[in-house]
DNA sequence: GATCCACAGGAAATTAAGGGTC
DNA sequence: GACCCTTAATTTCCTGTGGATC
């Protein structure tokens, strides 16, 4: 029988895999959340931000902070870690111990929801609803709450990716009254951690929120090959029952794990999870040894599967955009597509799928924008002059397997990956009638 | 230099949905 | 149940853009 048509025996799989050579220590020593007890190449850093959180000890309040740096540059990392350490010394020398509130903005990414989720960590057990409160009643509530709870403790709200709050107004509103909490109330002893990955977002604030907000600010550079493998080296030893010097993991490995990430923004957490995807790959091959190759191997499995479960994420009206992309791009042998012919072809493709009506070219122009800005395309504003005026060419970043497997998935879709938009079929038909067609571009 | 094209893109308005209060 | 609140998604309106053409 062909291999391929062998059924798949979970039981064999499983004793096989039992049978196999153990690799991991611990999985939990390379994901980004894990916090070591050193972390390498930061000592600059946890120094600055120990040296401002220091009066806690003496119960006073810290100036407020503002961490700047790209991702997987520690921020983070260092901000849990300085915090695990005084929480610590707090117990030890009997302080009060200081309440810690963590957001990240990405996800909690307006000032209302801010206060309510401020709210529902001080009290688990009261939460407050996700919306239909006026604000006023929320801050109200939350300025009883801190009353309650804090007591001579200091409550720190570190507010990650705090670029990702959206709308201007309702951002300045919600960081000038944390900023502000102080000494506008007195008895409160609130410090604001706001950690960005955007160096000008503090250009953008109002500028009473940017001088109380930013009383310090530190940046965080990002790391280069020779540190990132600094990092790995200790993590290895944490992760792999081998280790670096137990031959699990070779060290060529490991320089190309950190040189690859370097390359890409000097990024930690990327280096982390290719280590562990390449030995998760080593290790289902029951190998003995992490070499280079896994780590290439590793590396195009996580861009290919980063991209695949985006598309198959997308929404609806994306999904159709992003098909109708591909389809003039498809059609037009590898060459840009202008927005006009992306939203005629998006419009019949709307037509013929029951129930859906199709969106304005206004939003439609948005959605092109955010698939430029995952990197799924990309685009640029070109203007042709008089005749043909200004206008965005879009081109496709993916191959056409993986744009085939990740629409295709998708019941709605599959049928029309090889659809030809009605713009292209014109031309056919004059190139048959041996007419002259005006070519667009 | 004025005009034109075909949009780009910002801002405000609208709509729908989910939820609370009285 | 009426009314009020918020958010997210979308539409509408408007001004701006930049190179070709007149």
């Amino acid at each position: 029988m062909d291999n391929k048509n062998e059924q798949f025996n979970i039981d064999n799989f499983f004793n096989d895999y039992l049978k196999g050579p153990i690799i991991f220590k611990s999985r939990d020593a390379l994901d980004p959340s894990f916090i070591p007890d050193e972390l390498p190449h930061r000592d600059e850093q946890i120094k600055t931000i120990a040296q401002n959180m220091a009066c806690t000890l003496k119960q006073s309040t810290p100036l407020n902070m503002f961490l700047y740096g790209k991702s997987g540059t520690g921020k983070t990392a260092v901000i849990r870690y300085v915090a695990k350490k005084l929480s610590d010394k707090c117990l030890k020398i009997g302080v009060s111990l200081p309440h810690w509130i963590y957001i990240n903005c990405n996800q909690v990414n307006s000032g209302y929801r801010v206060m309510i989720t401020i709210y529902n960590q001080l009290d688990p057990d009261n939460p407050l609803p996700p919306t239909g409160l006026p604000r006023d009643v929320v801050l109200e509530r939350l300025f009883s709450l801190l009353d309650k709870t804090i007591g001579n403790s200091v409550c720190f709200i570190i507010l990650d990716e705090i670029d990702h709050l959206k709308d201007k107004k309702s951002k300045d509103n919600v960081l000038y009254i944390l900023s502000r909490m102080n000494e506008t109330f007195g008895h409160y002893r609130v410090n604001i951690l706001g950690i960005s990955n955007v160096l000008t977002f503090k250009d953008d604030l109002d500028s009473r929120v940017c001088s109380s907000l930013g009383e310090e600010e530190l940046v965080f550079p990002a790391y280069n090959a020779m540190e990132l493998y600094d990092i790995l080296k200790a993590r290895v030893d944490l992760a792999f029952c081998g280790g670096i010097n137990g031959a699990f993991v070779t060290d060529g490995a490991l320089r190309l794990c950190a040189a690859i990430a370097a390359k890409e923004n000097g990024d930690a957490r990327r280096a982390l999870s290719l280590l562990r995807k390449s030995a998760e790959l080593v290790e289902r091959r029951g190998l003995p040894k992490l070499t280079k190759e896994y780590i290439y191997l590793a590396q195009d499995h996580i861009t290919k599967d980063k991209r695949t479960v985006f598309i198959n994420n997308l929404p609806v009206h994306q999904k159709a955009i992003l098909l109708s992309i591909y389809l003039n791009n498809k059609y037009k042998n590898g060459e840009k597509t202008s927005s006009g012919e992306v939203y005629n072809t998006y419009s019949e493709l709307l037509k013929r799928v029951y129930g859906l009506n199709k969106l304005t070219s206004r939003r439609v122009a948005t959605l092109v924008k955010e698939l430029d800005q995952a990197g799924v395309t990309s685009s640029n504003v070109v203007s042709y002059g008089s005749k043909r005026g200004r206008t965005r060419m879009i081109g496709i970043n993916l191959g056409v397997e993986i744009m085939a497997d990740s629409l295709g998935n998708d019941s709605r879709w599959s049928e029309y990956l090889n659809y030809v938009p009605s713009h292209i079929r014109r031309q056919d038909i004059n190139v048959y009638y041996g007419k002259k067609y005006r070519t667009l571009f």
